[in-house]
Order: C-alpha cells, then structure tokens, then sequence
RNA sequence: GUGGGCGUAGCUCAGCUGGUAGAGCACAGGAUUGUGGCUCCUGUGGUCGAGGGUUCGAACCCCUUCGCUCACCCCA
C-alpha cells in the first residue's frame, strides 16, 4: 500500500468544510479591511530563506525542503509566507501602488520537522501583511483584523501576547547585557539553554523549565533595553489596542523564531491546545524587503496555523459550518434516472443541495441511503408519478408527504428547506 | 535530532499459558408486491505492519525493520 509522505495528511470531508468555511471567513473579514489576496509559488530559490528568516534560526538551519532542480539550482518548499510575499513586492514594483498595501494570503507550508499534535511537515497558514505603513496604527490594524477574525469564528477565550524586541541594535544589546546578568548562573540552567547560550540566546527566555524560568525572570525584560523610540511605538500599538476593546497581555518573555521580526511581536495562543503551541504570529519587520534589496519599506503581518485553528474550533462554529440543507432526487426505476439529473439539476441552479440516486436501488433502499446523507427532504420520482407528470415530495424529518406538479417541485422543495432552519 | 507508547477488518477493539482470527460500528442486500429513521436476518471485508528466526505448529516467543502516535527541541 503506499502511504502518505509523513507529515502531510489526507483531510477529508465533512472537514474540509471546515476548512472552506475558516478561509470564507479570512477573505471576508481580512478582505473587507481591504487585503487582497496574493497567490504565490509554494517553491522558491532557497536563499530567499536563508536570507529573510535568518541562517541561525531553527527552520532554516534543519526544517528545510530543500532539493535541486534539474538544473542544479538549489529550491525550498516554502516554510513560511512572508518571505515570499517580499519578494514579490520588490520583484513585481508593488511599491508603485497606492500605499500601504494590503495583501493576505493562505496555503500550504512545509517544514521538515517531527510530526505532532497540531505539527505537520505540510501545514496551513492563513497571514496578511500591511507593507509599506511604520506607524503603530498599523500595527494596530493588523491586530484589530485578527482579532475581528477570530472573533467571527467564535473563538472567546484566545489570548493575544505582546511584546517588544526592539530594533536590531537593540537586540544585540539586549542578548549582551542577558548573557552578562545570567553569567553567575550560568552553570544552574538547563541543557538546552546552556545550548542555547551559543546558537539562539532569545531562546532562553521561553524556556520551560522550572530554575531557567526563576533565573530568567530576575533578568531585565526586553522591552526595557530597546530605543526610546521602539518603546514608544509598541506603547502606542498597546493603547491602540486597548482603545480597540481588545483583550492582549503583555508578554515581557515573548520571542520569535524568525529573525527579521522587530519591535512589535505577538501570539495567540489557545487555552485548549496549552500556552506550548501558537495558533498565530505574527510582529513588525521594518528592514526585511530592503535586506532582500528593495527600498526601504517597513512593514507588519502575521500568520495563522490553519491546522491548529481548525483542531480548536468553537462548536457554534463547526455546528454552523456543518449545518445542512439538502435534497434527495430518487428515481424509481431505470426510466426516471434522466428526469431525477435534470430535476437535480433545476434545484442546484435554485441554491440547494440535491443529492441523486443513480445505483439504481429499490425505494426502501432509496430512502435509508436519503437518510444517511442527511437529507431533509425527498423528491420522489416513480412509475405512476411519470405518468402524470407529477412527483412525490417527501419531508424526512416530519414524515409527511405530498404530490406536487413536476414544474412546482423546485419551488416546493425550497420552501420546506427553508422552513427546515 | 532525542525519548516514551502502539501496530489484528474502513473505524473502535477482543483474541487466556503458542494450535493457521472474532465482536461492535460502518458498508451492501433482505424481513410479501413503491416508502427511511427502531428492530431482526444475511453478506462483503483481514497476506494479524513487513522480513527473518525458534517450533510439528506463531497474531501471540526472539531479532531486525518500517510505520503511526505522544512529549521534548522548535514552531503555525
């Protein structure tokens, strides 16, 4: 048997209607505070990768797809999107449009990682991006767009943290002055973080264990260190937010795994799923299109885990995505089997679901099969009805039944659908 | 990459100390001639993850391997 490529999974219906639905969502919500979607390649040069999300970082250095081509050029599965939306903003002169621009965007990533709950080597996000704005309102806007998004899902309980890493600059010296205050301990953190003390000191802030947390949390914050600048911005994107009525905690330990982020950093994360796993980051990235070798524009965006986000939909939500009207045409007799296509045609064109028998069954068979696709009513087409032009409409869930004309059967069935809500 | 758990029908699982496999659900058909949802009957469906070994004989024991899963790392 051959198998999926670990990793990636088969999602299969009545899910997928969760997934059209949570993106139906994201285009109207992100799309009515004015992103147009942008549709990119899912493979890209490898450097691009290497170069905007950092060298030194987790995913570059041993999540990659990467593979070459026929030609020996060297291409990566895309792991994220807002590398690839830079690119095209230099690489198509977006920055002549009308600015800021606004752009959201949703498919497929890959990562080369271990699988797990809510973790896939072929996974979904769904992120916008407002380039070409540095103020803190836009920031803002970003957040009041994901906010409302999650929201109109029906999500209640999500948490939004904050945090501010400050510029480049700052960082450097924020790590320096980490490192120095963390010195006498040194020898009493963990493994990882004495690993991490080289390779990616950020890191040692989120760690998880119990003595690293007490030893980080004597350290100064983050926030404290950056430009009076930078402090400002991300104080103001707070205001902001509160004067927005949305809910955020600051997060003095909050840090990313993407290099280009500055100043403004934020996630969500889902009480369900445990503070571990993010359903969405996001955060500022003014230098990163001008270090891909385009102008200096700053920009802010985040990305959803649609995988997860799916995992921990709100019940109201998935109720009301799976909720479903629909029609059984039901032919009885091979003679019926043309007319029950065309009729199921008339009531699709109409706007409802019309699920047609074409096995070939016996009545009874007929309407258990009616039944267990969730049918609420059934249009009924036998021999006598032929005969006079008529069919039998059945309500499944009440147990009644009428003869209708063949012309009014369109008509009818909307009618009972309709009541049926 | 590191560590733990698990691999028997589509799904959830049973299978006692080794004697060549079962249930429930699901799916299909039927229970007097054209009427479902309950019930009942019948049927389809498994090289017991794979390979090797021990044995007269292995789903059960041993070895190897592959896969799935959970946690860590990291991240969406």
């Amino acid at each position: 048997m051959i198998r999926k490529v670990k990793g990636t999974r088969d999602i299969l219906p009545p899910e997928t209607t969760l997934w059209n639905d949570v993106e139906r969502t994201a285009l109207r919500i992100f799309g009515g505070f004015g992103y147009s979607e942008i549709r990119l390649p899912l493979l890209e040069p490898t450097e691009l990768f290497v170069r905007t999300v950092g060298e030194g970082t987790d995913i570059v250095s041993k999540e990659m797809y990467t593979f070459a081509d026929r030609k020996g050029r060297s291409l990566t599965l895309r792991p994220e999107g807002t590398a690839s939306v830079a690119r095209a903003f230099i690489e198509n002169g977006l920055g002549q449009r009308p600015q800021p621009l606004r752009l959201s965007y949703f498919g497929p990533m890959f990562r080369y990682e271990k699988a797990q709950r809510g973790r896939y080597r072929q996974f979904s996000q769904i992120g916008i991006e407002l380039l070409g704005a540095a103020t803190p309102a836009a920031d803002v806007e970003v957040i009041v767009a994901l906010h409302t998004f999650l929201a109109e899902l029906g999500f209640d309980d999500l948490i939004i943290a904050l945090n501010n890493l400050g510029d480049p600059e700052d960082r450097e010296r924020f790590i320096a002055g980490l490192k120095t205050e963390l010195t006498p301990h040194r020898d009493e953190l963990c493994g990882d973080c004495q690993r991490r003390w080289e390779e990616n000191p950020l890191r040692i802030l989120d760690c998880k264990v119990q003595r690293c947390r007490e030893l980080v949390a004597e350290t100064t914050p983050v926030a404290d260190v950056v430009s009076e600048d930078a402090a400002r911005h991300v104080a103001a994107v707070e205001a902001g937010l509160q004067e927005a009525s949305i809910p955020v905690r600051r997060a003095p330990r909050l840090v990313r795994g993407l290099d280009y982020y500055l100043r403004t950093v934020f996630e969500v994360i889902s009480p369900e799923l445990g503070e571990d796993t993010v359903i969405c980051g996001g955060g500022r990235y003014d230098r990163l299109i001008s270090d891909l070798g385009g102008a200096a524009v700053p920009g802010v965006g985040f990305a959803i885990g649609e995988d997860r986000l799916v995992d921990v939909l709100p019940q109201s939500f998935k109720d009301r995505a799976l909720e479903q009207r629909i029609v059984a045409v039901l032919p009885v007799g091979g003679a019926a089997a043309a007319q029950a296509t065309s009729l199921a045609r008339d009531l699709v064109l109409s706007g409802v679901t019309a699920h047609t028998e074409v096995t070939g069954r016996s009545l009874k068979a007929c309407l258990k099969w009616a039944t267990k696709m969730a049918a609420s009513v059934a249009v009924i087409l036998g021999e006598s009805e032929r005969a006079d032009g008529v069919a039998l409409i059945r309500d499944l869930d009440r147990g009644e039944q009428e003869t209708v004309a063949l012309g009014d059967v369109v008509a009818r069935v909307a009618e009972l659908l309709q009541a049926r809500r």
